[in-house]
DNA sequence: TCCCGGGCTGACAACGCTGCCAGGTCCTCG
DNA sequence: CGAGGACCTGGCAGCGTTGTCAGCCCGGGA
């Protein structure tokens, strides 16, 4: 929780420095003008019905004093819309949210509203806490990347009119619009592309299948697998979090006798790990990654992806949301991101 | 300008609207609980003096309506202290800003605060009016990434109690905190070891002096070619902003007779394109770049960069404007964070 | 016995702003 | 000539919360 309060002594205190000055009010702009404060708001809000030069002696008021509108104040009395969003995602600093952020401030500098950022680092509580904390500064609406499992704590939040749209992840526990990318689908296809040149033998590099993305992803993977009678659990390997961890794995499993011919990496920081050992080595084998990345081009390794457009992904929800904001009060959504296959790194020597 | 009140009358309508209930407010758990509004207001704030069972009975109301604590209003009436601070960066999904967003979002969340971001796109109209919307949101602070040179306007916000920090480039027309990179040094460094290699024609590639950053850099390169006797004006090329372009002049400062052994990328865009075109050639030139950046190590060509921790940078001028909101009025400090030479880039065949 | 002070509670006003309404002037139209 | 409307302005209340202050009860010391 924040206490504000408990700092408050202090401020008084500084206050009274020198060179501090209280901000103005309407209530000062209209002693200046000599007129009253609701002409003064009439002004400020660029309402009809006030006489030019009247309005003209409030604006030089205005600039004489440096006043500026409390915001704060303002969409407390006039209700609800502070035009601000709250958008939780897990961590600012990574390239995947920082372009969902980035897309995301671009919809709502269209829409004229702020963006208030929280990152849950991962972390269910932390999130929930965030979450409460951004409906309590009474945000119009809210973008959520969720961390945890339950969202049902938010219900009554939507139910009280502010509108929540989910992305990348689904909601759990709670009926809402949700912008996914197609996880699934896109493994398939990249798996399938890899069975029809030729490969039986393809390596599975995962994070952790508590990770809702890496689900969908080897589902789909093993979709294709099947299908193809190629199946083999031997072949997948868990709990990889880093490049390291990757390079490590990878080398592992072209070190057994039989070794995979094709690997698929099930995020970019795995692809990374797998491409610097297949280049270390020399290797011929076939790499598919989901997720692109920024410079994946240059990379020495050729290797091909599942890639989509996360600022479409970010675009969307966002779009979305401000739907709901404006009104739309129609069933909840369930929208797919496509994917595409793309071939990236640089060609063998 | 942003003006709520043109969607409020639809509003009120929806309120209405079946599934919707207005959010409960203090008032609400008070006539629940049995008590008065003020005490209900103790409760929630952990003020003295409330009889346990009070307490336990205001709790048990509270959790029965899903009462939030509007933020709103109690900052509205409780003075400042909305436990908020703005920052406005040039673009969030750039990874430079969103590491910057990142490591100030993390201080915030060390002081319980949120964070409100918005991006400049280098325009210093926009800049002014999204300092201005911030601090009409009575933010308790301001982080800037500077996109305009003049900055007098927020002289008097300043003044009334909203401290900035300026980071990355320097403020104008106003004596602020500020945090820089050592650009000057770093370029000096770093062109001056070029020189000790040996080198006497360094093609210098920029963007525009118009940027601080470009002026500074290049003015450390030249102090130290200058003090080699090296200074040549003909291999400063200006006006690169892209990885095509930057690729491109290296192209034909290379094909000109007398070709520069060296160039000196003053940012990693520049870089980028620097790396590709000599990569692509078999070139020997040496290459010094201003910037680290993600993957740099992993490109197919040996290069050195002046790095610095943008963290750093960042939690430094997070660090700075939380002791200017806790009350440290001390002169504005100006503080330098040091760079590093680093070898990148995978070694020539 | 009374008085005092600490613990506990509530009434009231106010933070800065805007919605609502009343009231005024002036012009137009029947 | 009067009714109606458009234009313009101000007073007042209230958004949800908290600071101030008054007042209650109760126990202990004079």
């Amino acid at each position: 929780m924040i206490h504000p309060s408990s700092t408050g002594g202090k401020v008084s205190q500084v206050t009274s420095a020198p060179g501090r000055t209280k901000r103005p009010t309407m209530v000062d702009v209209a002693a200046l003008a000599g007129v009253s404060v609701k002409t003064v708001s009439r002004v400020v809000n660029n309402a009809p019905y006030v006489q030019p030069e009247v309005a003209q002696r409030v604006l030089a008021a205005v600039a004489e004093l440096g006043f500026r509108r409390n915001h704060l104040a303002s969409s407390l009395r006039s209700g609800q819309a502070t035009a601000t969003i709250g958008l939780l995602i897990e961590e600012i600093a990574n390239p995947f949210y920082a372009t969902i952020a980035g897309a995301v401030a671009e919809v709502a500098s269209e829409h004229e509203t702020m963006l208030l950022i929280a990152s849950s680092e991962e972390n269910p509580a932390r999130e929930q806490q965030l979450l409460r904390d951004l409906c309590a500064r009474q945000v119009d609406g809210l973008l959520v990347v969720p961390a945890g499992e339950d969202h049902a704590f938010l219900r009554s939040e939507v139910e009280r009119g502010t509108p929540a749209v989910f992305l990348d992840r689904p909601a759990g526990g709670l009926p809402a619009d949700t912008v996914l990318i197609d996880n699934r689908g896109g493994a398939h296809t990249g798996v399938r592309q890899l069975v029809e040149l030729g490969h039986r033998r393809v390596g599975i590099l995962l994070d952790s299948t508590a990770i809702y993305t890496m689900r969908e992803r080897l589902a789909g993977a093993q979709d294709a697998l099947t299908a193809a009678g190629l199946a083999d659990d031997r072949l997948i390997r868990y709990g990889i979090r880093d490049p390291e961890t990757a390079a490590r794995v990878v080398g592992d499993l072209l070190d057994e006798p039989d070794p995979p011919t094709a690997f698929f990496a099930l995020n970019n920081r795995i692809s990374l790990g797998a491409v610097e050992e297949l280049h270390r080595r020399g290797s011929d084998a076939a790499l598919l990654g989901f997720d692109d990345f920024d410079l994946s081009r240059l990379l020495p390794y050729p290797f091909t992806v599942v890639a989509y457009d996360t600022r479409t992904l970010a675009r969307t929800a966002a779009e979305l949301l401000f739907r709901r904001i404006k009104g739309d009060r129609t069933a909840p959504r369930d929208l797919l991101i496509p994917t595409e296959l793309v071939n990236r790194g640089l060609p063998r020597h």
